[in-house]
DNA sequence: CATGATAGGTGACGAAGGTCACAATAAGGT
DNA sequence: ACCTTATTGTGACCTTCGTCACCTATCATG
């Protein structure tokens, strides 16, 4: 199998670069809602995802947590490309938003590709920088907006990340996930219903119009 | 004046790349206060900060700012850097916070040195590296903090980077750049000052123990 | 179909922080 | 010293959001 996905998900690396991955990186599986990395771990490895979907937290001391973005196929963690490279400890959580395969590099391997393949060093540079916008993005919203339009933006997200209109969660998950609180969420999506923007059902949104 | 000041602020950049950046930056001076870049610009450069101090805001369509953090000699622009690879505009804003002197690197020297020079290559990964942890801990600021704990932490970056327990910032002056208003900055300066924390001083703030 | 268990709804209340109006102090120039 | 202006202090009030208490609706399962 792991001859056909690495190319299939990464098919902008060059093919000994693709090999290299094949025989250094270690394939791992995780089932929906498994943690792929907790707060306080060290990594000693990148991840790339091959297939499936995995969702970026960040948590704080006190266990609360806070949606940051999704990465799909094709993507690494920007951040355990950090705290590898720093020998810190990762302060984010991830978690499999479907049943995922991913492949963990070696730290080493890492270092060692950036300047041996081009594709590569192209490769963690675009990372850095996506992932930085996506950090403004995130910034501007808790900083500038309210929660109506944060919950708006999240479910806006979700429905382009998942391509459906059916968002397939409760609204105490979607208040972990914006560091609210059920009541509030609850309130703003019963106020978002009337206004026609979405239609409220047990355990899932369904988005009409944003 | 360029033959020691590039050196000297970039010595871990190989000779022959210091002397192409001498070749093909351009120099620019900007006197404190000035902005070197603007909400909504275009870039089709990068900026190295030579001497001085540069501060970094976030800007919404509001015209609300939001201070990010500093720059010093020695490190560059990531945001410049993302938004001059991508042809976007740029929603951040910069302003000297001293005299300050930078250099300028158009876009196409800086996607061909990345292939040539590994110095370079390594200075724009940390680069971003350095810049995504600043931004991971401003989100936990935002997301987790109130506006207290905020006041602290900002008084104490800049204590850090100016090196001096005075800070010549007014109270509206602080409100903008924590997205907040005056009086809620004065209250809880005040609330600081009986604590201890800090002497008041028109147009400066002196610190005391945080 | 009875009974929990889980999800969602709602009112009351409080704290944080934004806004308004205006008073009280400096600082600086003339 | 006096006037002007910029800065800071303060009380009243409002909105947003978090929290508590408790209720209702829905689902799954025996």
């Amino acid at each position: 199998m792991e001859l056909s996905t690495i190319p299939l998900a990464f098919p902008a690396f060059e093919k000994e670069l693709q090999l290299e991955i094949q025989e250094q990186g270690e394939i791992r599986f995780f089932k929906t809602d498994e943690q792929l990395m907790r707060t306080g771990q060290y990594f000693r490895s990148t991840m790339l995802i091959l297939n499936g979907l995995v969702k970026i937290y960040r948590e704080d001391d006190d266990g609360n947590e806070f949606f940051m973005y999704y990465l799909q196929p094709g993507q690494a963690c920007a951040l355990s490309m950090v705290c590898a490279a720093e020998h810190k400890k990762s302060a984010i959580m991830a978690k499999a938003a479907k049943d995922t395969e991913i492949i963990a590099i070696p730290l080493e391997y890492m270092e060692e590709w950036m300047g041996k393949y081009k594709s590569w060093s192209q490769f963690v540079i675009t990372t850095y920088r996506s992932r930085f916008e996506e950090l403004l993005s995130t910034i501007d919203h808790i900083a500038f907006r309210g929660m109506d339009e944060r919950l708006e933006f999240y479910l806006k997200k979700h429905q382009e990340t998942l391509g459906t209109n059916l968002i397939p969660l409760n609204h105490q998950e979607i208040a972990n996930e914006l560091n609210s609180s059920r009541e509030v969420i609850s309130r703003l999506l019963k106020k978002m219903e009337q206004f026609g923007k979405v239609k409220l059902n047990r355990n899932a949104i369904e988005i009409i119009q944003l």
